[in-house]
RNA sequence: GCCGACAUAGCACAACUGGUAGUGCAACUGAUUUGUAAUCAGUAGGUUGGGGGUUCGAGUCCCUCUGUCGGCACCA
């Protein structure tokens, strides 16, 4: 006798075990026909499971972020469905739901085709409107292992292998197709209603490149064809603000095949570099940072020491003269031991901060590359933190206070945090690891800081604290990272060392760390974030100045050397065109501020000014306009 | 690196099953002297990513290399 409670407190007694089905049809038939699954003590459960004891139920409808994922889930099933109607041989490995949907690998004899994608979507559909009914049967082991190996799924049977101690499996009859999961699932298709097959890829069976690799499909589904369609939309639009395409458009920087993975900046792309570079500059200097500069190039014998020629060569370029072998250097630490080590620091001296805008160059797999975002050659807002153990906590936190700032002034407030342990790959002890480990994720802590856990994902010289932003259609990249390192300082290693108190020598603790991360990187994401619609400050072009003629050239250009003078980025376009010719193409790139000067201004001494969005500024003379543009530079990326 | 797709003028794109490589914008020349998102006319621009092959004939078919795109693996 089953006594269930809703989450309004309402309790429901029953004579006889009940479903989350029953249950939902008891309290109306509406509520059933959207019931897809539910939640049971805090438990999902398929909307079929039977409850026997008393319990608190959810009922989960598609309008539940929960029920949003069970439907992608079994949108997954669906296409298994469809997929082995029309590709009888394919093997099916795993489908798992995704951020906005799901993707199902699988192994089939063919190459699957975008037209293959458009079949299998109709297909889908098709079987998703005669609503038919997923049966859920709660499958003994050596049962499932005769289901597949009479199916030949060879991979659900590996899945099987996988897990030893299950006596049972959950089997979802879809019709004659039978897939295996946890779940829950939705009751019945009518459920899966607004979905579209996007991509096809690759991907390698359980993410090892040892291991074969199988076709993904990838789709999205979502409750109403309506949210589906304001979807696609939005991937449209934000594939409009794609860096490439804007590079390209607004004369930024380009990439060719003669250096692949190095970005070309041409001027006004140089110019949005030197200012972040320039605003980067000024907080190091202000956090009491010492900024240096190392070579690029440096013998073997230094990579040896230092551990990256063990755990990081195949990155590396390499070069020689006569009778030495010499590495481009693919991270700036070790130059700035070099920099440390000539001279004897007292404890008294610590921390000691280096910083450098550091080039560097690795040798990235081909498959990587990826416009501004993943490149072979970039520059790091670098930093090296040579401190005591008891000031590590003060120095990460100073670090995270700086990204945070930092970000906040670039106009990012979605950052993600990620904390990443120690790897296979790695040097220095195990208690080594622990002590830094501990030291960084007290730190993330204090700070307050939601954070993800990445076993396994840490340099190989110590753990990080990573910081991520998105690109247009979500990709996240790491942009900051705060590295602590035990090891590269010690004698073995590149012997870093400060006379403590006790007159004896010890070995420093290095913080790596970085805020923007790569500046190429950081520009990219620049880039998309604003759309190419770059805060006064960072704008490359600031204002254009145009005559309505050319019999005010001159004066347009007297204006613009004030403004120059000034410290601003003016442009005039003096060519022979219409006015509302120029403004449509300076609109077209983005400047801030379009200035037009005819006769009413020349007689006024005034400017009138356009700003981006179109509107009209009405004329103002120079000092008006300074003192606008004033206000408008300092909020740098805050507000915009 | 792996799987798949793609590569045509500075840019965006055309060119039926193999049969004379085009259009728009940009560029250049000239006219126009312009008041807030495109003034008009003309000119020039290509070893169709590189190499090889099939064919009477290749942008188109095949092989190969390079690069790009979407993922996967990688990401200090």
């Amino acid at each position: 006798m089953p006594i269930i409670t809703l989450p309004d407190g309402a309790q429901k007694t029953f004579d006889q075990a009940v479903s989350v089905l029953d249950v939902a049809e008891s309290i109306g038939a509406g509520l059933a026909k959207a019931t897809v699954a539910g939640r049971v003590s805090g438990r999902l459960v398929d909307a079929t499971d039977m409850i026997t004891e008393d319990a608190a139920l959810e009922i989960i409808t598609l309008k539940d972020p929960a029920g949003l994922d069970i439907m992608r889930h079994s949108c997954a099933h669906l296409l298994g469905h469809a997929l082995k109607q029309l590709f009888p041989q394919a093997k099916m490995a795993i489908g798992p739901v995704i951020e906005n949907g799901f993707y199902y690998d699988i192994d089939a004899p063919e190459s699957l085709t975008p037209d293959d994608l458009v079949a299998l979507e109709k297909r889908m559909k098709d079987l998703a409107k005669t609503g038919y009914q997923v049966k859920k049967v709660m499958t003994p082991r050596d049962q499932v292992i005769e289901t597949f190996k009479a199916r030949e799924e060879d991979y659900k049977l590996e899945l099987v292998a996988d897990m030893p101690n299950e006596t049972a499996f959950g089997l979802y009859h879809h019709e004659e197709y039978v897939d295996m999961c946890r779940g829950p699932h939705v009751p019945n298709m009518k459920h899966i209603k607004a979905f579209k097959l996007t991509h096809l890829a690759g991907a390698y069976w359980r993410g090892d490149s040892n291991n074969k690799m199988l076709q993904r499909i990838y789709g999205v589904a979502f409750a109403s064809k309506q949210e589906l369609k304001d979807y696609l939309l939005m991937m449209e639009e934000a594939e409009k603000r794609d860096h490439r395409k804007l590079g390209k458009m607004l004369d930024l920087f380009h990439l060719e095949d003669i250096a692949p993975g190095m970005a070309f900046w041409h001027p006004k792309g140089t110019m949005l570099y030197r200012v972040v570079e320039d605003y980067m500059r000024q907080q190091i200097h202000e956090n009491g940072y010492e900024e240096i500069r190392t070579p690029f190039i440096m013998d073997r014998i230094l990579w040896e020491k230092s551990g990256h020629w063990d755990k990081f060569k195949d990155n590396m370029f390499t070069t020689h003269t006569e009778h030495r072998d010499y590495a481009v250097k693919p991270m700036n630490c070790p130059g700035h031991i070099m920099v440390y080590n000539r001279q004897l620091h007292s404890y008294r001296d610590l921390p000691v901060r280096v910083a450098e805008f550091g080039t560097v160059h690795r040798n990235e797999s081909s498959g990587t590359l990826h416009g501004l975002m993943r490149v072979r050659s970039f520059t790091q807002d670098d930093a090296h933190i040579f401190c005591t153990e008891d000031q590590i906590k003060d120095e990460v936190q100073a670090c995270i206070n700086l990204v945070y700032q930092t970000y906040a002034d670039f106009g990012f407030d979605k950052i993600e945090v990620k904390f990443s342990t120690r790897p296979e790959q790695r040097v220095g002890s195990d208690a080594v690891w622990d002590q830094a480990e501990a030291a960084l994720e007290q730190t993330l802590h204090d700070a307050g800081l939601d954070f993800e856990l990445q076993p396994g994902e840490g340099a190989f010289y110590g753990p990080k604290i990573e910081f991520s932003l998105r690109d247009c259609i979500g990709r996240v990249w790491q942009c900051g990272t705060i590295q602590l390192d035990f090891s590269m300082t010690q004698g073995e290693r590149l012997n870093a060392v400060y006379v403590g108190q006790d007159n004896d020598k010890h070995h420093p603790v290095m913080i790596h760390r970085a805020i923007l991360g790569s500046l190429e990187r950081f520009v990219g994401i620049l880039i998309e974030h604003y759309e190419g619609r770059f805060p006064t400050w960072l704008a490359p072009v600031q204002l254009v100045i145009a005559p309505i003629s050319q019999t005010h050239s001159e004066y347009v250009t007297e204006f613009a050397e004030k403004l120059k003078k000034q410290g601003f980025r003016v442009e005039t376009d003096l060519r022979n065109e219409k006015v509302g010719f120029k403004i449509r193409e300076h609109t077209l790139q983005r400047v801030p501020y379009i200035l037009v000067a005819g006769d009413q201004e020349v007689a006024d001494q005034t400017i009138t000014v356009r700003a981006r969005n179109g509107e009209n500024l009405g004329s103002m003379t120079l000092d008006a306009l300074l003192s606008h543009l004033s206000v408008d530079v300092a909020q740098l990326g805050r507000n915009v």
